[in-house]
DNA sequence: GGACTGTATTGGAGCGATCAAATCGCGTAG
DNA sequence: CTACGCGATTTGATCGCTCCAATACAGTCC
């Protein structure tokens, strides 16, 4: 009558105990059928919702998993991360979990929170996004044994001689995209086809350089020739065109693959402007202005008609739930349960190319 | 010893009872001093965090926010909300909350999640973005008696003869942004200031755009010009571009106060090339080319130098919180105390102009 | 010295669920 | 006829905390 309803009260109105109410919910086999649709309906009738915190207590479970919002990057491809948060979120909602935030400065920062967050609302397990050289995360979490995925690939090489298991991850083939968009441009007749990506040392940008390189040696261009297209400069729309200018004037691609759309961004500026393109060469204004690919698909290549490589993030959110939520009913039935350990833990997805104006077949 | 740390275990270890340990940490001023340090101590020592659902059980409290991720939004735009919710993340951790994420497909939806979240999880309090007109989620929440703040103005026309208290609320003057650039473009000289916004009929569009009309009005512009100079189109870089580009045509403005950086990047790509300019009516080259402003300084906005009024979202975020802990202490501590239900409930930020080269005086 | 005040501290109860073990009913084997 | 097994259901205990009422203890006053 007053106040929420509660497992006593609908199980008073089923003329059953709490328990039994309980298990309807949890564990209907156990339930006789009739008495199983009796409670339920009665439940149905009052609208009874389970009390979180109260099974939480007894089960030592939330539903609740964390991630860490990036401080977010100043560039045009911060967006990513935000997308990949929007689909988790949707993800998890679905299998009846929820997505809880925080933030912090640093890797030691965030592992700060991982254990507030354990001890206080006994998150369930973390998400955790760019993954680096050196990540001490991972290591502490496995050490404490939380379940966790990464959105990302462990960049470390393996410890020598370990045995230590690698931990789940999902990632986005990086290289496959731009080599995706290196076969593209060569079926359209381009063969210098230029890099334009950020300075060697940084893992994602490397495995995207790496991708462009095979497919560009693969067609048999030669190692010198090779180097001299390749170029690395911060992340950045001007830094991209200023690049692309110095790329036009001494070796004159006829396309760009590109890191990011920011810098294809600037690429595109220096390529469509017939001032710039010009240039210094005294290029002919009737030769068809380079093409340029970028990476992420970002709302700005789609408004610019920039061609562009994109991740399939709600595939990736769905994955890294997967694997989760995996971790989480093996722990809960037992260790011992045939899980395999299979290295089925981690999960390369590819992008895949979105071909727009910049890249249209030269006529 | 085993286990993580209890209330009882810190008592016994202190040598008082749970409840003082428990006094400690929620109402230090009914403990000794002496007594307070010593159970402090202890606590840091075995390193005693109180366990959330616990305490939630109990309290009826979460110190837990909910906020719906909108569908990500296909524009350069769509960030600015993410911006928010970096921002309010950041906040809330410094105060203890946490924010947790849910997604809805329309207003409909999220009012079912309101109520599941409220059920299951006990959700503190809620902040609404995105509001419109006949928004329906905010009188389901006043009606619930759930504290909520929402980031937009309520738009609706106050209902008629009631006396209802408006909900709490934060929003930035769009108008005061929109007159902050024409007075900025005034100063350098111009004079035919076009508006390139929004079909009527959308709130913040409707905001931005009166505030350059009124700014425009008081220069002394006459009302048949000043409709000439204002053009509505669906947000997106083409349909600026396009929009800008017969507006050129037309009334050749020397300026452009745009409704979002998107509609902005489109003029801006007009204004700049030579040959748009040049277009039909045979502008001359010598020109100074039209000057551009944006609205919600995205990162795009920064990448190519495009002057555009920035929203101070962490001050949003930050009085958004102060509104919601203001009407959660109330609410625990009895509605009689004098929290004087003064109008001081809503909160409306301006927004500042960022000058970049978009805008640069025309030397 | 005993009643009175006010402060510091204590122990019992209960929030709402699940776990573990006990109980009930009933059919079947010994 | 009793013992046993098995599935369905019930009962008591418990998770860790805070609320509430009761208590111990000192200091004042008459």
């Amino acid at each position: 009558m007053d106040g929420r309803p509660t497992l006593q009260s609908v199980a008073d109105r089923a003329a059953v105990s709490r328990q039994t109410v309980s298990n309807v919910l949890n564990a209907p086999h156990l339930v006789r059928p009739e008495t199983l649709e009796r409670v339920q309906s009665v439940i149905d009738e009052v609208g009874y919702r389970p009390h979180g915190a109260a099974r939480q207590l007894r089960t030592r479970r939330s539903r609740v998993i964390g991630l860490r919002l990036q401080p977010s990057v100043d560039g045009i491809n911060g967006a990513v991360l935000d997308r990949f948060l929007h689909a988790l979120t949707e993800q998890a909602q679905l299998r009846g979990y929820r997505v809880m935030l925080f933030t912090a400065t640093d890797d030691h920062a965030e592992i700060g929170q991982y254990s507030e967050l354990l001890d206080t609302l006994e998150i369930d397990a973390f998400v955790l996004t760019s993954t680096h050289h050196g990540d001490p995360r991972t290591r502490w979490l496995a050490d404490h044994d939380v379940p966790f995925v990464t959105f990302g690939r462990p960049w470390d090489p393996p410890a020598d001689g370990a045995t230590a298991p690698e931990h789940a991850w999902v990632d986005v083939d990086g290289a496959a995209g731009t080599r995706a968009a290196v076969e593209h441009l060569q079926s359209l007749g381009h063969r210098r086809i230029a890099f334009l990506g950020w300075p060697a040392g940084s893992d994602t940008g490397d495995d995207r350089r790496l991708g462009w390189r095979r497919a560009v040696q693969a067609a048999g261009v030669p190692d010198h020739e090779l180097d001299a297209l390749d170029v690395g400069v911060l992340d950045g729309v001007t830094n991209g065109a200023q690049a692309a200018h110095r790329l036009l004037a001494h070796v004159s691609p006829t396309a760009f693959v590109c890191a990011s759309d920011s810098l294809a961004l600037g690429a595109l500026a220096v390529t469509r402007s017939p001032a710039a393109v010009a240039g210094p060469t005294g290029r002919r204004a009737d030769l068809p202005s380079p093409a340029v690919i970028g990476f992420d698909d970002t709302p700005v290549a789609r408004a610019v008609g920039l061609s562009s490589v994109a991740q399939p993030l709600t595939e990736a959110a769905g994955r890294s739930l997967s694997l989760l939520l995996e971790q989480l009913s093996a722990r809960h039935q037992g260790p011992s349960t045939t899980t395999a350990r299979g290295n089925d833990h981690h999960v390369l997805l590819s992008p895949s190319l979105v071909v727009r104006e910049s890249s249209a077949p030269s006529a």
